[in-house]
DNA sequence: GCGCATTTCAAATGTACTTTTGAAACAGGC
DNA sequence: GCCTGTTTCAAAAGTACATTTGAAATGCGC
């Protein structure tokens, strides 16, 4: 068994350049050959040490899957004693951090984000594995926090828009275009902390407002009625189309 | 001239198509075999139609946002003496609208999407026509909403906030597993409406709350310390990186 | 009905990739 | 120093497309 240690080296020199480049474009759209060439390698070295395009990434998808999660653990690794408050701060952080973190990590995210969009089945089981407890401890979370009258509809909703403020985050750094006021090209923990904070905090305001709305009684299905709406005149402005 | 009737019914027959599949695909993973099969044509009527894969995308993306604007216009079609909070309301309809509608006008919110992640190239001048008047109109109302001491950077966080509860409702749809209990499977105006109501309540409270965190004082840079945090403990609870 | 521009089509070509192959470079055991 | 299994490499083969081509259909003006 000889030359062993040099194998293991270009190995992970492929799986963490193949990460960037996945996370950067795509499945599809990356080409084993500007994996290669900016891994300073030859092509056939995918197939040497991967088998194929398709298992290479869904090695690369585990390894990112697991650092992130170690880097950013769900709820900010807080038990489930904590306060409902922190724990949805620890959520957010933890989702945040995933898509935003600037280094390799921030890959993660950008995978799922992608993996969303264009499912590629190579990943069903870490999808469900990965995913699916997340959605439920923010289902949880919700429940706790909009106390017990709360409908599932209600329920999920409030989820969706904490959820959403998150990962959507992880499109805006696709498209390279740095925003001008939110330094989105700060340092890491800088980014993720001003972003967790005002995300934490305007998430904790609709949800405080929904669960008034709630134990004022006012919780009939949402889609009935153009919603309570104390405040100012109709909702009936709009006409749908047009 | 002759035949003109047929040739005009193909084309718009492939154009229809198009659209969809691009939704469904995005622009790389459609291929005009597809679109060609789906649409009852041949291959090469594309390219006689089209001239090439990318002018048949462009004149997708043309003809959709157009449609999408004429269902869902900006800010509901209110002008701008409407207060604010109708307008930021419409804003939400109009951007949950072009994602959400089960027609073909979803169809719009989603290549937008699609084309946020991987950008083509061949669309700049539409994004730019299209995307950046809505971003400004965004950051005029939260300029508005939050008060004339608002920082930029609150300005920029807020709008955020509501423009990616709404645009990240698309990824939902990409995946196809409907989630249970929002009807994702009702009537469009039922869903939109839903929606609509859902998210305009949460982030104007969220607003509100900014603006009062602002008026108090407590305007300073988010990201500075953990944030105010009137309530309860230590937001230094979790270390960034486990 | 005939000529003619328009539209459709099946097959051929061209292109950008992934995967395979077989030989060369390499490191250690003997 | 040579033999052995491991790793790299350049070139070839295979695959999935978009695009081109040239001929066949189609409807209209005459």
């Amino acid at each position: 068994m000889a030359r062993r240690k040099d194998g293991v080296e270009t190995r992970d020199r492929i799986l963490a350049v193949a990460r960037e480049v996945f996370a950067e474009k795509g499945y599809h759209e990356a080409t084993v050959e500007d994996i290669c060439s900016r891994a300073a390698s030859n092509i056939a070295a995918i197939n040497y040490h991967f088998g194929s395009k398709e298992e290479l990434y869904a090695q690369v998808w585990r390894r990112a899957f697991d650092e992130a999660n170690e880097a950013y653990p769900a709820e900010g690794g807080l038990g489930p004693d904590a306060p409902a408050e922190d724990r949805l701060r620890g959520a957010i952080r933890s989702l945040v951090g995933k898509v935003a973190d600037r280094g390799r990590i921030g890959h993660a995210g950008r995978l799922v984000l992608r993996e969303m969009m264009n499912p590629t089945e190579v990943i069903e089981h870490v999808k469900n594995d990965a995913l699916r407890p997340m959605q439920e401890r923010m289902r949880q979370l919700m429940k706790e926090l909009l106390g017990p009258g709360a409908s599932e509809e209600q329920i999920h909703l409030c989820g969706m828009s904490v959820v959403h403020q998150c990962i959507a985050i992880g499109i805006r750094l696709f498209t390279g275009k740095v925003p001008p006021h939110v330094r989105f090209d700060a340092p890491t923990d800088q980014l993720v902390n001003t972003l967790t904070n005002h995300i934490a905090r305007f998430s904790l305001a609709g949800i405080r407002t929904m669960r008034e709305d709630i134990e004022a009684g006012g919780n009939g299905p949402f889609d009935a009625a153009p919603a309570p709406n104390r405040k100012r005149g109709s909702t009936r402005v709009f006409s749908n189309r047009a």
